[in-house]
DNA sequence: TATAAAACCTGACGGAACTGTAGGTTCAAG
DNA sequence: CTTGAACCTACAGTTCCGTCAGGTTTTATA
């Protein structure tokens, strides 16, 4: 097997790079078949295996299965619908290049939070990247139930200040799973309450706030909303942080 | 099943967005495992469920495979390196981000390709995006052989003056089957070969032809990057413009 | 030329994370 | 009581190979 354009499935392999198990399966499904020495049945690849090997790698490196891979190889006029199925592929490759950023941005932020807060509560934890998995999701919902322009706004918040954000949730939830038992008009509590409204409202901005409070949800949607985004707290102590939420809420109202 | 925190596999499905038969599966591998109905065999999730599901999302959101979400959930102690699987699941997705885009890259000068020569021959096409997919070989090659800046300038250069050089090539690779045949002295082929050494002496620039013309590689390395690179032409093309080449260049020493 | 080592062959199984299907049981409404 | 929707289990299939296992051919060496 020395000539110059008969290769052995060994040196095919070394020539190519593409291991020789990965040359019998394409021998098997048919997209790349050699001649064969017909008393050892032994491959024998050729110059022009390569160039088939080259249509197949780079069809497959534009995102195309070996299944659809075959038919071009067989089809020869296949230019035509090229252009279309290589702008679907490019969407294709976009949506999944924004799926792995987004990932990348939650790798992050929790990081970050890890490094700053040390240990975080594993549902504390969850609940964060549940709602950054989520985050287009939730803006979908924004842009179906308030104005499109606030939405926008919100998703446009700096990494910055989500992270800001991320840590006062979390010292939020550390102190309800201190506080919880005591009574809503604790001192504690409605200090702890306090400082998590506040912190809100820095992240949302005075207007914000008030347009969410002249938007009038339905309580399905709410509903809706809530699953998108469940709470790291077990049901009492939620119904217990409503609780305090609504007293800190009347004695605003009072002053 | 209409109670507020149990649900029929079906409304559990509806509420998180997985598909039953995903819930199924989850139930097999020992993921989540909810509650049964004794008589019916019936599944009944709960509040809880919601919150293992909503880990195991995250934990797949955060790049770990189910068979180590499995074990994660049974010991509860495993914010301990945390840290390190992250920072290693960041580099892998950073990784597929750069194969993604570079896919990406490639579909758009093939596209561009195909809008302004409207119809390619098969075989250049897939010559070209061999190129680029191997783009990053080539460049380690030129690193080990040349010097690393050069490389690094070759690699630098926009899209816009590669997809000129992708043009030219193209109506290289069409004027050689074209011309193919034709003794290597006609004026016709001389003007071709002139036209291409021209375009490829504007892409790489005087300095760095100066540098390669400098640069003597061996014959096994040669071999190498041709591997890399393979031509579109026949062998017998191949070799007829190789001769033309040679007969240019000798005639440009002559003068 | 005998023999050992390397290369090659076919065939089967595995795996990651599901999806699909078939045939049967249970539930909810009319 | 019936009917249709929802649910059950169990098995097979998907993609693109990696990894044996057990046998044959080629190549190198003694």
């Amino acid at each position: 097997m020395k000539g110059n354009n008969k290769f052995s499935i060994g040196e095919f392999s070394e020539k190519t790079g593409i291991s020789i198990r990965t040359l019998h399966y394409y021998d098997e499904m048919g997209l790349l078949q050699p001649e064969k020495n017909p008393t050892s049945g032994h491959r024998i690849y050729s110059h022009r295996d390569i160039l088939t090997l080259q249509k197949i790698l780079s069809l497959k490196f534009l995102g195309y299965s070996l299944d659809k891979i075959l038919h071009l190889l067989n089809e020869s006029s296949f230019t035509v619908d090229l252009n279309e199925t290589l702008s679907l592929h490019f969407q294709a490759l976009e949506n999944e290049k924004e799926r792995i950023e987004q990932s990348m941005t939650a790798i992050k932020r929790v990081t970050k939070l890890l490094e700053v807060e040390g240990e975080v509560d594993s549902a504390i934890l969850f609940t964060l990247i549940h709602s950054m998995q989520t985050e287009n999701i939730q803006k979908e919902w924004m842009e179906r139930h308030i104005q499109a322009d606030i939405a926008e706004e919100l998703s446009k918040k700096t990494e910055e200040e989500k992270a800001t954000l991320d840590q006062t949730f979390i010292q939020l939830a550390k102190e309800v799973k201190q506080l919880y038992g005591k009574p809503v008009e604790d001192p504690k509590v409605q200090e702890m309450i306090q400082t998590y409204l506040e912190a809100s409202f820095a992240f949302l901005g005075e207007d914000l706030i008030q347009e969410l409070a002249d938007t009038d949800v339905e309580e399905l949607d709410i509903q809706e909303l809530e699953n998108l985004t469940p709470s790291p707290f077990s049901d009492d102590e939620q119904q217990w942080l409503n609780e305090a939420m609504e007293y800190c809420m009347k004695q605003a109202e009072l002053d």
